[in-house]
DNA sequence: AAGGTGACTTTTC
DNA sequence: TGAAAAGCCACCT
């Protein structure tokens, strides 16, 4: 029978990759984004993390190329993704931030993206 | 259907 | 080097 394949919206998208994120292991948004083919996307990005409902998504796993979590002051918790990410064994540093070059995580290279344009 | 919004990123001064 | 402003994208009224 015939599965019509409606396309995963962004968000659906950025959800399956963020749950192909090894524990331990962190990504920014924009890199999420250039995996999803949108470089500039990296915003849409954090809405979608914002939008995510299944507890099977490490959403944790995602923070900003500060390498800081840039959930400030949203609900209840804004250590908790600290917290698991902790207990996952990711190191913060004395300014709160995580070493991308060492918990970065990089399924491939991806260095081949669009050259970014000129805006102006 | 158009406009507003936001867990971001990059460019400029 | 650090801070500020603008740009970009997709989703929701």
């Amino acid at each position: 029978m015939v599965v019509r394949k409606r396309r995963l919206t962004f968000y659906e998208a950025a959800w399956e990759l963020v749950r192909t994120i090894p524990p331990g292991s962190v990504v920014t948004y924009g890199q999420v984004a250039g995996w999803l083919g949108s470089p500039r996307a990296a915003r849409a990005v954090g809405y979608a993390m914002f939008s995510v409902r299944d507890p099977d998504v490490p959403w944790q796993r995602v923070i900003n190329h500060k390498g800081e979590i840039s959930i400030g002051g949203h609900l209840h918790r804004p250590d908790l993704q600290r917290r698991l990410l902790e207990e996952e064994g990711v190191e913060f540093d004395a300014h709160g931030r995580v070493d991308l070059a060492r918990f970065g995580w990089q399924p491939k290279r991806r260095q081949g993206l669009h050259k970014r344009r000129r805006l102006r």
